[in-house]
DNA sequence: TATAATACTATACAACACATAGTATGAAAT
DNA sequence: ATTTCATACTATGTGTTGTATAGTATTATA
């Protein structure tokens, strides 16, 4: 899949796949790679910017003498969301107008 | 709509706007505007970038005076189209997925 | 005579996906 | 016993792209 087509996308994937359960950044993967691929070099930096933007929060739980961060999605990261998927009629359109104009010239 | 989420539509969105009939950047603009919003710093620089791709060819028509720019898809922007078409099923399982995780949450 | 429409170029910026590399631990495999 | 793998995160740098802003220049309209 071409990178720039992922763009704006990934961000909300990640608020998405946080709303059954609060999660950290190396299940969060896991739990995506049927959606869509998504490296550690992507996802850091967007759980910090969701982060920064009060989309998530996080606490963090000591694990195999480690501390583990797990991000649980706020009020404002749902409205994110919601905010996400009425983009994508728009984007939803744009792509119709385009599979119309390549029917229109077969 | 946010910025992010249009990106590679547009660059295709002009290539599809070229499929029925050549045309000059103002006039893209116009044919676009119930698609997407798209402005003049928008569009040119995705001229050019399509033309160095070898997605587009132009030729020069003289009008009024001056120079106008006639832009033609060529075969590699046909295929180009229809890899977005592609492409863009696969942001569809992630907007299913999005969608789905919030049916789920209510 | 000023404004709007037409038509294009040039420069600079911010956001984001991603590559690469580094740090550090425990478990499994050879 | 030592390497490898899975886990878990941080840091830095790069290229693409949408967009703002500004500039240039012509013709038509108010």
């Amino acid at each position: 899949m071409e990178v720039q087509l992922k763009r704006g996308s990934l961000e909300v994937c990640v608020l998405a796949s946080l709303l059954r359960e609060d999660s950290y950044g190396y299940k969060i993967i896991q739990s995506l790679q049927n959606v869509v691929e998504i490296s550690e070099s992507t996802l850091y930096p967007i759980l910090r910017r969701l982060e920064a933007s009060d989309c998530l929060k996080f606490y963090s739980v000591e694990h195999n003498g480690r501390l583990r961060k797990f991000y649980s999605i706020t009020d404002k990261g749902k409205d994110r969301i919601k905010e996400y998927l009425q983009d994508f009629q728009e984007l939803m359109n744009i792509f119709n107008y385009i599979a119309k104009e390549v029917r229109n010239d077969d």
